[in-house]
DNA sequence: GCCACAGTGTTGCAAACAGCAACTCAACGG
DNA sequence: CCGTTGAGTTGCTGTTTGCAACACTGTGGC
């Protein structure tokens, strides 16, 4: 589009280092708590309760993808289904108080090292990546189109 | 450590849903080339050659992994090894033609992709997301100390 | 020169992660 | 009542990854 194609590349190429590595540095991080559990965890606290078609959305993952991660959760203890009263179709996903727990031990460690990541930034910095990676993603959605 | 603080579990969100998502979309937009493939012949081209050592650093992956990938794209055609004439234990891995022709085309997608996704953007928020993000992936490597 | 040791990569095994297609069950519209 | 759509689940398969054990190369005593 504009001159700014040439900061594309090198764009994409970050994208890519970054999705590929904090995954495998997330399992190391918290041990306890896969990524992927992880990823689904927070987003359920976060938003107080889900449906599994929201995630599936959210992630662009293949919905039995969902469906097992959820399973999987639900028979840690770390999750509990909740039937909407009026649809007997969909069900609530909300983390349990176990799950919570978790979730806050596995949060506090990322915040760590975010934090120390990003030791030295001043704060405007630290708000601007937010801000873009933010715009980016919710402009990921609507590109993809992926309901 | 200073009230940036607050931003740092947004920040964390952006980047897991990031990582959760980018995978599965570059899968999406290249399926002839897999996300862990496009990565590593990206990189390889990048720096025209490296050993997979130095893969293993850059993804913090186990040395198995980055073997069996390697394999894998050597078995498809699209990179080849070369031995170092003084130390036969290592191997230069570069990509082939071929592999450079897919890579070629995968990241002909890949801009697209998020030319559409920053459109609007100013050419400086294109930059500063770039900047930031390379900013971050370096300070991994440092914190981690995968090496 | 030989032998322990470090470096580099490969392989056997097992688990997590993911997609596709076929299925069940619930809701809705005639 | 029946066809259709919506929401999840399950069988099957393939990919991605880690760990431990291995093979082979280079290096440094001795």
């Amino acid at each position: 589009m504009t001159d700014d194609d040439t900061e594309v590349p090198g764009l994409v190429r970050e994208l890519v280092t970054l999705s590929r590595r904090f995954r495998a540095n997330a399992e190391r991080l918290h041990p306890d708590l896969s990524f992927v559990d992880y990823s689904l965890l927070s987003e359920l606290a976060e938003r107080d309760g889900a449906r599994a078609g929201e995630l599936v959305g959210l992630y662009g993952l293949n919905k039995s993808t969902i469906s097992r991660q959820v399973t999987a959760l639900e028979r840690a203890g770390l999750l509990v289904r909740e039937t909407v009263p009026g649809n007997r179709r969909v069900q609530l996903l909300r983390p349990s108080d176990r799950g919570r727990e978790l979730l806050a031990r596995a949060d506090a460690r990322m915040y760590r090292e975010v934090d120390a990541r990003t030791a030295g930034w001043s704060p405007e910095e630290v708000r601007a990546l937010r801000t873009l990676l933010a715009r980016y993603n919710a402009a990921a959605s609507a590109v993809a189109g992926d309901t």
